[in-house]
DNA sequence: TCCCCTCACACTTTTGAACGGT
DNA sequence: AACCGTTCAAAAGTGTGAGGGG
C-alpha cells in the first residue's frame, strides 16, 4: 500500500505554490479576510477542536469573512467545504493530539452554500459574510445538507467564490479558493482540551451559563474543581477581547500577527513545547492566506504524530523552523484549492458568458477582471460553449448543495459524490484523479 | 478497561409572532 | 395601510455528565 506521504507526493502543486507569492493571485482582485482574527487564533494555539453531532452542530468560532474586488454588479456564489488536513485520525492523550492510525475513508463531500448566493458583488462587500448557519454533523446519512465529517479528523475549511448568475450556471463559472489556516480544526464529538472548552465557554454567548462569574455559578463551582477554576482564571484575558465586542480589525491584525504569531518564538515554551508550523512565511498577512491550501503544517502545535512516518509538522521541525517550513509544507500538500497560475492570468473562451451587469459577456468588462477569477474551463482550446465540457459534469445535480434551501432552486439533495467521474477532472490542470478524489475540490466533486 | 459516542438536561440567545402606538 | 417598537413564548444553540457500545 502506498503510504500517505507518498500519495501526497504524487499531487502535482499547482500555483499555489505562487513561486512569485501573493502577486500570483494579487493578479486577481478578489481578496477575502478573516473577520475575527484574534479569536480564531485563539483557538488555533490551543488546538481548535469542533463538535460534531449528528443533528449538526455550529461551529464556533464561526466562519465570518470580509470581502473585496468583487464586481460590484457581478453576481457571486459564496461556499464553504472542508477538506481534510491530512490521512490521519487523532486521539486526544494526556494533554496531547497523537496519530492514532490512518484516516478513515471520506464521508460523502458537502459544501455549504452560503443562503444569500447568489448576490451581486456589491452585496458581499457591504458588509462581512457569516457563515454562522454552518453545521457539521458525523452523520453520512445525514439529510439535512450538514457537512459531514469524521470525528477525530483534522479539517481545514475553504471558501469559494463563484461568479455566477445563478446556481445552475455556477458549473461552468469561473471561482477562486481561500483558505485561512487558522480556521483548522479537529472535529471531535466531545470536547478533549478543557483549554478549548474554557475557550468555547469563554466566548460563546450560548454557553454564558457555564461561565465562572455568570449567574449560574452553581453548576459550574460544583463541576469544576479548583484547578481548573485557576486555570479559567489565568485564561480570562481572553474574555477581555472577547469576540462579541471587539470585533478587530483586519488591518491591525497583519501588524500584530508578526508579534502575536501562534508560531513565533515564543511558541516553543508554550503550552506544549511543540512547534509544528513554519514561521516566516506563514506569518503572513491576512491576504496572503488567499488560496492557501489546506495547511497542515500551520495547524495543531500539539498534534503529536508518533504513527509511522509522520507527516507532522514537527517531524520536519528542524528544517522547517529555519524559514524552509513552507517548502516543506507544499511539498507535501495537495495544493488543490488553487488554479495553476498559467490559468489564473489566461484569459479564457470561458469568460464569454453572460454578464448580470446586461447581457454582455464577461469578457467584455474592463479586462483587469480577466486575472481576477479562475477560470474553470481555462486552457481547454476549443471550448465555446459551456455546455460541451464541464468540469463540473452535466449530469449532476446541484444537490450537494449544503445550507438553507433557497425557494428559487430545488431542494438540495445531497447526494453522495461520484468520484468515479473522471470526465470531470480532465481537462483542468491536475491529472492525478485519485488524488482529486480524496481531497475534493469543489468543483469536482461536490457537484 | 479504555475510548468514543449519544443522550437528556439546564441554561442561554435568537427568532418570530402578536400586539399596540404612531 | 404601513411602519416601528415592545413583549413574550417557542425554537435553537451551548457544554455537562452519565451511560452505553465496541
Amino acid at each position: 500500500m502506498q503510504s500517505i506521504r507518498d500519495m501526497k507526493s504524487n499531487f502535482s502543486t499547482p500555483s499555489c505554490s505562487i513561486p512569485g507569492g501573493p502577486d500570483a493571485y494579487r493578479q486577481g482582485n478578489i481578496r477575502m479576510t478573516l473577520e475575527n482574527p484574534e479569536l480564531w487564533k485563539s483557538f488555533h494555539e490551543i488546538g481548535t477542536e469542533m463538535i460534531i453531532t449528528k443533528p449538526g452542530r455550529r461551529m464556533f468560532p464561526h466562519c465570518k469573512i470580509n470581502l473585496s474586488g468583487l464586481i460590484p454588479c457581478s453576481k457571486y456564489i459564496l461556499l464553504v467545504d472542508m477538506v481534510p488536513v491530512d490521512g490521519f485520525r487523532y486521539k486526544w492523550n494526556k494533554e496531547k493530539w497523537e496519530v492514532t492510525g490512518k484516516a478513515e475513508p471520506q464521508p460523502p463531500c458537502r459544501t455549504y452554500l452560503h443562503p444569500d448566493s447568489p448576490a451581486p458583488g456589491s452585496h458581499w462587500m457591504k458588509q462581512s459574510v457569516s457563515f454562522l448557519k454552518l453545521k457539521l454533523t458525523n452523520n453520512t446519512l445525514d439529510q439535512h445538507g450538514h457537512i459531514i465529517l469524521h470525528s477525530m479528523h483534522c479539517y481545514q475549511p475553504r471558501f469559494h467564490v463563484v461568479q455566477a448568475d445563478d446556481m445552475y450556471s455556477v458549473r461552468w463559472s469561473v471561482f477562486q479558493t481561500f483558505t485561512f489556516s487558522e480556521t483548522s480544526f479537529t472535529s471531535v464529538t466531545a470536547y478533549q482540551n478543557t483549554k478549548i472548552t474554557k475557550l468555547k465557554i469563554d466566548h460563546n454567548p450560548f454557553a454564558k451559563g457555564f461561565r465562572d462569574e455568570g449567574t449560574n455559578t452553581k453548576k459550574r463551582a460544583n463541576r469544576i474543581p479548583a484547578s481548573t477554576e485557576k486555570k479559567a482564571k489565568e485564561m480570562d484575558y481572553l474574555s477581555k477581547d472577547s469576540y462579541e465586542d471587539s470585533p478587530s480589525s483586519i488591518e491591525e491584525e497583519v501588524v500584530k500577527e508578526e508579534h502575536y504569531s501562534p508560531w513565533g518564538p515564543d511558541r516553543e515554551h508554550g503550552h506544549h513545547g511543540q512547534t509544528d508550523t513554519p514561521p516566516g512565511p506563514d506569518v503572513r498577512d491576512m491576504y496572503n492566506a488567499e488560496q492557501r491550501v489546506p495547511n497542515p503544517a500551520s495547524y495543531q502545535p500539539y498534534r503529536f504524530h508518533k504513527y509511522g512516518k509522520s507527516p507532522s509538522p514537527s517531524s520536519n521541525l528542524g528544517s522547517s523552523n529555519g524559514g524552509s517550513g513552507r517548502a516543506s509544507f507544499e511539498s507535501r500538500v495537495p495544493d488543490v484549492a488553487t488554479v495553476p497560475e498559467h490559468e489564473a492570468s489566461k484569459p479564457s473562451v470561458n469568460e464569454i458568458r453572460s454578464s448580470p451587469c446586461g447581457p454582455q459577456p464577461l469578457a467584455g468588462h474592463h479586462p483587469d477582471y480577466t486575472g481576477v477569477l479562475n477560470i474553470a474551463q481555462a486552457g481547454k482550446p476549443g471550448i465555446l460553449s459551456h455546455h460541451i465540457y464541464s468540469p463540473y459534469g452535466t449530469e449532476q445535480t446541484l444537490g450537494q448543495w449544503s445550507g438553507p434551501s433557497h425557494a428559487q432552486y430545488p431542494p438540495p439533495h445531497h447526494l453522495p459524490t461520484d468520484y468515479s467521474t473522471p470526465a470531470v477532472h480532465h481537462g483542468y490542470h491536475h491529472g492525478n484523479v485519485a488524488e482529486w478524489s480524496q481531497y475534493p475540490l469543489f468543483s469536482y466533486s461536490c457537484w
